[in-house]
DNA sequence: TCATGATATGAATTAAAATTCAACATATGA
DNA sequence: TCATATGTTGAATTTTAATTCATATCATGA
């Protein structure tokens, strides 16, 4: 392997890989780290039992990486979204929109992703999620960032930015996960979690004397 | 039993099987349905295995009537704020800050019920919460009402109440999970949930000609 | 005090899954 | 073609935890 090229050996191997990967991600996402054994896992991507340890030490380590992928490819979508050219709105504008796309796209992915995130990961040992943990802290600090500099500019009004992160994304999960659970109920889109969390709700101007 | 006067008997037997429930509470609070086992429950409520058995018929027995207690006592608090005197804003209000209490002084309760309703509950088998989700969704239609009697005196503008509903909850979730997370780093209260939600964020009267 | 029914006990049983590993298949290149 | 290495198999083993039940303990009232 070493550097660039991989050998069609070592493609092979990480074509195997992945699809045992997916293959768990599928019935996990399902049902749920405990309520999925490996030989489900094994049946289901058609490699014998013994085949997964010669990927994985356990079943703790091939759920691990699985959630390292995930973790991966959810997040790092959305980072992106705030370095996009563009006033502070449009970056949070952009973040939610990608959000949403990445939510639906893969519906699997999140199930988990949320199931680690939120909801207090009970599945595994909590020994497992600090390195979840620490991206998804990374990416709130930087849509904090976002939200300092959307301030700074007078552009936002002056709340905690970290705490305008964390209800963002609050709303945000709040309504997809929603829509996960019943889909078609109560259609929304990105703009009307902007609309909801940058215009105020409340009708009259001075919310304290009614 | 019957109707009024539990006998010495009934109080000691409930008593003792409050007393598995609130040690199981702690346990699976801490660590998970699938990571605390029977023994444990049984060790740590100082009572032996094969009792256990005599209070609930299996493991998962005693997490339903755990999660069923949990989930009254946290939405019962929060669905008679809502039926409070004043205004919607004024209900909305008390049933954040009622949240929040209730939060705050039943850490436990909280990270079980939240693992049951957000999260895509995966603990247990997924037959287990239709009836948790129920009463949840009940909660979430009343707040909706609220919302809805709201826009009707054009006291809040025009959204589907149910999404407000969903994303008020989301939230002051999310920050409340926050604060369980990291305790102290990021202080708020039910002022900044109502503020965020209700105030604008966006400092400009007009969010769409920047 | 003792007999009786109600409760509690925890070692033994059972069940379910994770993990191992000796045997097998397949590809490579000498 | 054959020897070797590399990858695959799944029956057998081990581990773990739920559940049972014969026995012991306790409370009650005759």
């Amino acid at each position: 392997m070493k550097n660039g090229k991989p050998s069609r050996k070592e493609k092979e191997y990480l074509r195997h890989r992945h699809e045992i990967l997916q293959t768990a991600l599928e019935l996990f996402s399902q049902r749920g780290f405990h309520n999925v054994s490996m030989h489900e896992i094994a049946t289901a991507s058609e490699f014998a039992v013994g085949t997964l340890y010669k990927f994985f030490s356990n079943k703790e380590d091939l759920y691990r990486n699985l959630i390292i992928d995930v973790s991966n490819v959810f997040l790092s979508s959305l980072m992106s979204t705030l370095a996009t050219p563009g006033n502070e709105l449009e970056k949070i504008r952009a973040c939610v929109e990608a959000k949403i796309k990445v939510f639906m796209d893969n519906l699997d992915y999140v199930r988990l992703y949320m199931a680690e995130t939120q909801g207090v990961s009970f599945n595994v040992k909590t020994s497992l999620d600090p390195e979840i943990r620490d991206r998804y802290e990374k990416f709130l600090k930087q849509l904090a960032c976002v939200f300092e500099n959307g301030i700074k500019k007078r552009l936002f009004k002056k709340f905690d930015p970290y705490l305008l992160a964390v209800a963002l994304d609050g709303i945000s999960n709040a309504l997809l996960f929603h829509h996960v659970e019943y889909p078609g109920a109560h259609p929304f889109d990105a703009d009307l979690i902007i609309n909801i969390f940058f215009q105020q709700v409340y009708e009259k101007e001075d919310l304290r004397d009614e």
